[in-house]
RNA sequence: GCCGGAGUGGCGAAAUGGUAUACGCAAUCGACUCAAAAUCGAUCGUCGCAAGACAUGAGAGUUCAAGUCUCUCCUCCGGCACCA
């Protein structure tokens, strides 16, 4: 073995970097050639490359796909990691505004000080699949999404008020704003009409929804050999528990045997009323088996995921299962209800028999994959997302059912039509509230005596309401003077105007009552009359609530006391039969409705992808044929925002001006002047990374099936409600167009916990607290500041930067370093090899278990940590084997590549690290023989004793009680309870 | 207000219901050194001389055993919000 030499991480970095560039050590096979080899998938939020350079925050992501993917390529997949730049809209082209440059040029020296930037860490991309979402051969395929869009009717013009930035200059998407303000610039929006291109995102949004809580797995096939389908049976839906208990000590389930039909099956129980399946469960294994001791564990699926018909007294039911995992804690019986004896055997089974195939339960198998595997505890969700993001864009979507109630309005022949989504005290509407905003209200009032004082004070109210930002406002208004009459025989309602309705939410007309605080706060300020048909139980307040002294709104747990067909009623239990009542007696029809708004895509902007349409002098819209494609952007002098709501592309005749030959007829058509948003080329740039340079197709079908989802995709969380709303927009609509064989196009997502700077804020010019990882890489190298960075704590956190703590990783890494010194040279291990001790053997094993794990889940700090512990262990030997410090170095050369492929070489090993099979564990090695058990008395530790794990328990147990500690605590005591946990731990109860 | 997540040493943090504080940073002591840095060795939750007692936001419960499970509450972070 070689001399220790210093670590010199400069040379060895560069050395390294330069290699694996030149050998393509990180090539990413097409699907031919890959042969057997499976693939992987894992993909970075590309980055906006701004002016000012990454931060050490930056890469936090990148290195822990980095991580990840180099442990799949080492577990022999063909990894997909590759890298690309989003780089049209509002940041890039201020930027060039303020360098008094081109977009493009600013951009294309942005992206190459990026790659640097990225190459200098030593990350494992494949550059030849690079993409750029300015590229007018990436952006061919955008605007080719969009023409397909079109063609679908779901791209349109509207002329609809937007939000409209006077600072940007230009119109925004609903997503494109923070508490109503510009998100880029902080500037309030104003609601402005104008021309704009918009897609129907609404469209999908309950595929959106309803994919967010999907799960993959095959439901279980219907038990109809059991249970034959009835012809001409009526079909229930039922709500049922299993109820599956395991009893830890005997490895036994408990089943119930059927002795007239001869079935084998857990317990099922159909759900009463408000119980949970839990507590079904529960009764149910009380009832029908008598034992009581079980101890609730996990829910094994969610509602609904079992179905299954069964022949019940003349039904056809569908069952929708819920299974319940319960281990017992004592044999303690009641009597079984009466009736459930007799017919039922009650049979503990062995783990080994309890198996779909001997069971009636065919969800069985699904249900024993769960307990043995916790993680699988919720089944297996189609995307395996955080549920922070998942929330967050239900949020967003903000899917809303009610019920939508048309009425006219007296001495008119308007009708109007509200929405409500707690309709269930519908009798207590005593007046109606319009949008100061709404579309409707001048042809409203119309004729009335103070037409224009109405409308001023409209006016008003909308003034009013922008400059307060959105915020809670006193509930203010005026009377229109109008009445409707109203369907559901509440009388004639008078029509106010209230500055609380908002025009753009259901139909920006709402039907008020006493049982909602906004109307009920409204109606006191302008002395409208209430009426009470909801009240609590508790008699007290039912008073205060009868007396109008507080409003009250639970509309679970209020009694209703209208209609009389309700009379007594819980609203929240007969929700479904007042929609009936609704529906039969024709008084509203269903309606669900959504916060989530249509996407709208036009910037009144110079640096963003051309929309790809004509307009014709007779005012139609003619899409740019498909093969007319790219509409390449035209280089200008003067992009700058003109704020007239045109974008600066329309001053340019010679691009806008297209002569066209229409019947013989000579016409001047003219381009669509605006651009498209920053999100439009991130929203399926994943999908050109598989095929980057086919210039047939966005993505040939094959290799796009070959590659699938991304199996991976890491980034920030403040996109859930941007970029990943919009990818699975489009995403879903290329599923329907069949260009992609997925419903999704991220299976598993991981954000990325922001770094801050040592003083807790964020990294910010700004603040000045920016650290700039060429200065750290210079001095730690990179390997040192990836591991630190995957060490400093749970990935997914935020945490403080902290220049000071780097050192452990550096001494880590040296530490390594050094310890190639105490490694056998081949002549020596032919003369002797050294062996490591049971113990470190064992420790060896278990940490290539737990970093292969860790980093399957992303838990790198841990990965390092075992790693650590490992070191510590192997440093206090005088020599190791090649074989034992290779493992190592392997472990570590995903998060430290250079300074383990330079430790892979000295110690005399062929190719690189990086491509060399990732060690593997051997089960049996995981545990040594040799275990220290430690003592309770009375849950107390009172002492510990070294046995070997094949000792048998009355062995353990004496010895755990001769042990001289222990045997003080129990000195003249009377032992009540002795449990022994193999290998682990004795606990001794006494008087 | 609704929804989601989290609260453990001086700090970053670890812990399938089974020895709480692994691993790292800082700190203290020691070795090496003329000295310092680096490195190596040791100590390091609180109280206590010790035996031991008490400690995972607070309080209760289940259990032989709770940071972990159940209930109530507090605080912090994030999403949505006059959304009917």
């Amino acid at each position: 073995m070689k001399k220790n030499t210093s670590y010199d991480h400069i040379a060895i970095e560069k050395k390294w970097q330069k290699e694996w560039s030149k050998k393509k050590t990180y090539k990413t096979l097409d699907p031919k050639k890959a042969g057997k080899k499976p693939k992987y998938y894992v993909l970075d939020m590309f980055p906006y490359p701004s002016g000012e350079g990454l931060h050490v925050g930056h890469p936090k992501g990148y290195i822990a796909t980095d991580v990840v993917s180099r442990m799949k390529r080492m577990q022999g997949h063909n990894v997909l990691h590759p890298m690309g730049f989003d780089a049209f809209g509002l940041p890039a082209e201020q930027y060039a505004i303020k360098m008094k440059t081109n977009p493009a040029v600013a951009v294309g020296k942005n992206v190459a000080r990026y790659k640097k930037q990225l190459e200098i860490l030593g990350l494992d991309y494949d550059w030849s699949r690079e993409v750029n979402t300015t590229d007018p051969k990436y952006y061919k395929w955008t605007q080719w999404i969009f023409l397909k869009l079109l063609e679908r009717g779901l791209a349109y013009e509207s002329y609809e008020p937007i939000n409209w930035c006077p600072t940007c200059k230009t119109g925004l998407a609903n997503e494109d704003l923070e508490d109503g303000k510009c998100e880029r610039c902080g500037t309030p929006v104003e609601k402005k009409p104008m021309r704009q291109w918009v897609l129907k995102i609404t469209e999908y949004a309950d595929r959106m929804l309803e994919d967010l809580d999907a799960t993959d797995y095959v439901m279980p096939k219907l038990i109809d050999k059991v249970n034959p389908h009835q012809k001409g049976a009526p079909i229930v839906k039922r709500q049922v528990a299993h109820a599956i208990v395991f009893d830890p000590q005997h490895k036994k389930y408990l089943i119930i045997r059927n002795k007239k039909f001869n079935w084998d099956t857990v317990v099922i129980g159909g759900i009463e009323g408000n119980e949970s399946p839990v507590e079904t469960a529960q009764r149910e294994v009380r009832e029908e088996t008598g034992y009581v001791d079980i101890e609730f564990k996990r829910i094994l699926g969610g509602q609904t995921e079992a179905q299954y018909y069964t022949k019940h007294k003349g039904e056809n039911r569908i069952a929708y299962a819920t299974a319940v995992y319960f281990e017992l804690k004592s044999d303690k019986r009641v009597s079984i209800a009466e009736g459930e004896d007799g017919q039922n055997e009650i049979l503990w089974i062995d783990e080994k028999d309890f198996v779909p195939g001997k069971m009636v339960n065919s969800e069985l198998e699904i249900w024993l994959e769960r307990i043995k595997d916790p993680a699988k505890g919720w089944g297996t969700p189609l995307l395996n997302w955080p549920q922070s993001i998942k929330e967050a864009q239900r949020n967003w979507i903000g899917r809303s059912e009610g019920m939508l109630f048309t009425s006219p309005v007296k001495d008119s022949d308007i009708k109007i039509k509200t929405f409500s989504a707690h309709f269930e005290a519908f009798k207590a509407d005593t007046f109606v509230v319009i949008a100061p905003d709404h579309p409707l209200l001048k042809e409203l009032i119309k004729g009335a005596k103070n037409e224009n004082e109405i409308i001023q004070f409209a006016e008003q109210l909308i003034a009013e309401r922008s400059a307060s930002g959105y915020e809670y406002r006193e509930p203010k208004g005026i009377f229109t003077g109008k009445y409707t009459i109203d369907p559901v025989g509440n009388g004639e309602l008078p029509i106010w105007i209230a500055n609380y309705a908002l025009a753009d939410y259901g139909t920006g007309i709402v039907k008020c009552s006493a049982h909602d605080e906004r109307d009920f706060a409204f109606a006191k300020k302008y002395q409208i009359p209430l009426k009470v048909v909801l009240l609590p139980e508790d008699k007290e307040l039912a008073e205060k609530v009868k007396k109008l002294e507080v409003c009250y709104v639970d509309m679970k747990n209020g009694i209703l006391h209208e209609p009389k067909e309700f009379h007594g009623k819980k609203a929240h239990s007969v929700r479904s039969e007042i929609i009936s009542y609704l529906i039969d007696n024709n008084l509203a029809e269903k309606k669900t409705t959504y916060r989530l708004k249509d996407w709208v895509f036009s910037r009144q902007r110079y640096w963003g992808e051309p929309i790809p349409v004509y307009h014709t002098p007779d005012g139609r819209v003619v899409p740019v044929p498909e093969k007319e494609l790219p509409v390449v952007l035209p280089m200008v002098k003067s992009y700058e925002p003109t704020g007239t709501g045109e974008s600066p592309l329309a001053a340019i005749e010679k691009w806008v001006n297209v002569p066209m030959k229409v019947n013989g007829k000579k016409e001047i058509w003219k381009r669509e002047t605006n651009t498209m948003p920053q999100w439009a080329g991130s929203s399926w740039y994943y999908l050109r990374y598989m095929d980057p340079k086919n210039t047939k197709k966005l993505v040939d079908p094959k290799i796009e099936q070959y590659w699938n989802q991304t199996d991976l995709y890491v980034g920030g969380a403040e996109h859930a409600t941007r970029h990943l709303i919009y990818a699975r927009f489009w995403h879903k609509f290329l599923y329907d167009l069949g260009v992609v064989s997925t419903k999704e196009p991220f299976m598993k997502l991981q954000s990325v916990g922001l770094i801050m700077a040592e003083d807790g804020r964020k990294m910010s010019k700004r603040w000045g607290n920016v650290v700039n990882p060429d200065d750290i890489i210079a001095t730690y190298g990179a390997d040192t500041m990836r591991v630190y960075e995957m060490f400093m704590g749970p990935f997914n956190q935020a945490i403080a930067w902290n220049t000071q703590s780097m050192v452990g990783s550096r001494r880590f890494i040296e530490r390594i370093w050094n310890l190639q010194n105490k490694v056998q040279s081949t002549a020596e291990a032919k003369k002797h090899s050294v062996v490591l001790p049971e113990d470190a053997e064992t420790l060896l094993h278990q940490t290539i278990k737990k970093v292969t794990e860790d980093i399957e889940s992303m838990g790198f700090n841990t990965a390092i940590s075992a790693m650590m512990i490992l070191l510590n262990r192997i440093e206090k030997e005088e020599k190791i084997s090649r074989e034992v410090f290779a493992i190592l170095i392997q472990l570590l050369a995903p998060f430290a590549p250079h300074v383990t492929e330079e430790l892979w070489k000295a110690s005399g090993n062929k190719g690189s690290i990086h491509l060399a099979p990732w060690p593997t564990f051997d089960t049996k090695k995981l545990q040594s023989e040799t275990v220290t058990i430690s003592i309770q008395v009375n849950g107390k530790i009172r002492g510990s004793i070294t046995c070997n794990r094949t000792d048998s328990k009355e062995a353990i147990l004496q010895a755990a009680k001769g042990e001289a500690n222990v045997s003080k605590w129990i000195e003249g005591k009377h032992i009540t309870k002795e449990i022994y946990v193999p290998g682990k731990l004795v606990s001794i109860v006494v008087d």
